[in-house]
DNA sequence: ACATAATAGTTCAAAGATGAACAATAAACA
DNA sequence: TGTTTATTGTTCATCTTTGAACTATTATGT
């Protein structure tokens, strides 16, 4: 009558992302929960995992990595900041930015976020052969590829 | 000296399981963007899918496929009840349950925004066979079983 | 040098999501 | 039957996230 078009849930790309999405939700829901005794929350872990490798970030450039606006940094940073867990320091050249780093305390809880996390990718991914598991990494990274030159 | 624990980045499984999600959030993102001209957010999207495919669900259900808490239904329901895209009909026997159903202009909006979602997809897994399109999907239904059962 | 653009970070109001407490209804069971 | 327990949906306070407007600083172009 109506549809023309071919119902999404009849094509294989629609469905199975579909189940992206969904393992993807349901991930971070759990995740959440695994880390709420560390007062650690999915969106802080983030911050922290950045800057454990990119010492000395820039709050715009950290932003754009955790694909969030900069007002959202702005309001993040300073739980993280208060709690000793990360410092900010003005750039000597550039007075308009400021760069993060790490303190021992946040390095330390960082750690034991990161095995908590990892226990859960472990047990989530424990079903795929290493040959799977890389070949979703290979594609992933191509869908970020293309959905972000366009 | 401290870190006698695998870093997560050498870690496969870590790797891969990081791509996955950041593919996930900006596909979600780039989603938000193009369906904006329809005035349509991917939250109730997902709402006007899953009343197409399971016409008179309750508000539970719904939340339950969602992966979200019932309150947020709740909040979610009047904006789209009062655009006439649904319809919340009191259950007969069960007093407690609201049934949803769309309405002709709620299905209507559904299949412009269906069209947006899959052009999107289309576009993210072109890169992948079909083969690796499947595998993909049936591993993260694995993922997510794996997760909702522990 | 000077005017104009662009950039980094902040503030603020509005929108979303969450979970606990609650009212109404139904189910279980004594 | 009558009492207790579960379930459905709502309300509300709280926390996040977002985007637009703003300030301060640097870059660009004439």
């Amino acid at each position: 009558m109506n549809n023309k078009q071919e119902l999404p849930w009849d094509n294989p790309r629609f469905r199975n992302w579909v189940a992206v999405a969904r393992a993807c939700h349901v991930l971070e829901r759990t995740l959440a929960v695994k880390l709420a005794p560390l007062d650690l929350k999915p969106a802080q872990l983030d911050v922290l995992m950045n800057l454990y490798r990119h010492p000395g970030m820039s709050q715009h450039d950290l932003a754009r990595k955790l694909l969030v606006g900069r007002s959202n940094i702005t309001m993040l940073l300073p739980q993280l900041e208060s709690r000793g867990l990360l410092r900010r320091e003005g750039d000597e050249k550039d007075k308009r930015i400021l760069r993060l780093t790490l303190t021992e305390g946040g390095e330390a809880l960082l750690m034991q976020a990161l095995k908590v996390h990892m226990t859960l990718i472990e047990k989530a991914m424990s079903q795929s052969t290493p040959e799977q598991c890389d070949m979703i990494g290979e594609q992933m990274r191509k869908i970020y590829d293309v959905l972000n030159e366009a």
